[in-house]
DNA sequence: CGCAGATGGTTGCAAGTGCAACTATTGCAA
DNA sequence: TTGCAATAGTTGCACTTGCAACCATCTGCG
């Protein structure tokens, strides 16, 4: 998850020892700090909020956005393929994430009737209240751990900047031919 | 990777749906916008970065980010743990990977004479020559994929913010007791 | 000395992951 | 109808991962 850095000032300038002077060519120092910052945040915040999640309802966090993404989902209910687009999986990796939900009694997969090949995903009675019980906590957590560290107008400036980063970003991987 | 929501506006909206009213004190709906910006933004970029890697030097990212770690350090050497530390993985990941990368031929693991209990990961001349071989295009592809989004001016704000999320996360996630 | 406790690394284990191959079902066209 | 291509999901596989238990080595104190 690290990249070249993750406390000093000059990555850079330490890899033109190795890369000669072209480095600063290839990637301007400005970017490969803010490079570094964004990886160590990302690790560091995901990892905190990951453990206390799964400390305080045995929940990870992938299974707290997939029900997230059910949450919020008319009827509680989203097709296999939805879901794992929405949450950002792969599909056989959503296959397995509710098999284990379903283990614990938070989510079913039912079959759909009009449509044999589909199977709808829906959180359980069970599920929303494990999801009532998880939620609070975690959303505070992430408001603690990510929010509290901004004001609130240096906040929209950086969801601004990120939704543009996602933006240019958002082709599926496969282009490069 | 993913939370709640990856394009539409207003993610905790529809939360209190099933949260209540209270979501909104829970997490400013401000944050919960950055917060799942700052989630799409690293999945989108890491999953593409990951992948032209791969393909054009057969190096993960996580390899990357260790022989990078090498390569700017005295001797291209490194302890085991401080090497870890570094790359914000585990000391067992760690383990592996340099197994991995010694199959490759680009890292040789000695023991040292001094302390026989510290290992020391050092970059092989062709482990120079594979990162060299990287760099440029990994860097480049940093570059167009993250550094292209933002004006110069926008990228250094944006590094403050990601430091000061990062340094409030710094704790080595024991402390909720 | 000599042994307890700390420190550095590795290994066993039980997950989680994506890709590619596979099965089931549907839709459409001859 | 029959048959084939497209779509939805699942499974096999090979690989990563982190935690906790485990060895090896060193350090310091009686």
């Amino acid at each position: 998850m690290a990249t070249v850095d993750h406390s000093q000032s000059a990555p850079l300038d330490d890899l033109s020892k190795i890369l000669g002077s072209d480095a600063h060519a290839l990637l301007d120092p400005a970017v490969a700090r803010a490079w570094i910052a964004f990886l160590t945040a990302y690790g560091r915040v995901t990892r905190a909020l990951s453990s206390e999640l799964m400390d305080a309802s045995g929940m990870s966090l992938a299974d707290f956005d997939v029900m997230a993404q059910l949450a919020r989902a008319e009827g509680y209910a989203l097709r296999m393929t939805e879901l794992a687009d929405a949450a950002l999986i792969s599909k056989s990796g959503l296959t397995r994430r509710i098999d284990r939900l379903a283990v614990n009694g938070w989510v079913t997969r039912r079959r759909c009737t009009e449509d044999g090949r589909v199977h709808w995903a829906t959180l359980t009675p069970l599920g929303v209240k494990a999801f009532r019980g998880a939620a609070p906590g975690h959303l505070r957590a992430v408001a603690e751990r990510f929010g509290a560290s901004l004001p609130a107008s240096e906040m929209d400036r950086l969801t601004r900047d990120l939704i543009k980063i996602a933006a240019k970003n958002k082709e599926r991987t496969r282009e490069a031919v």
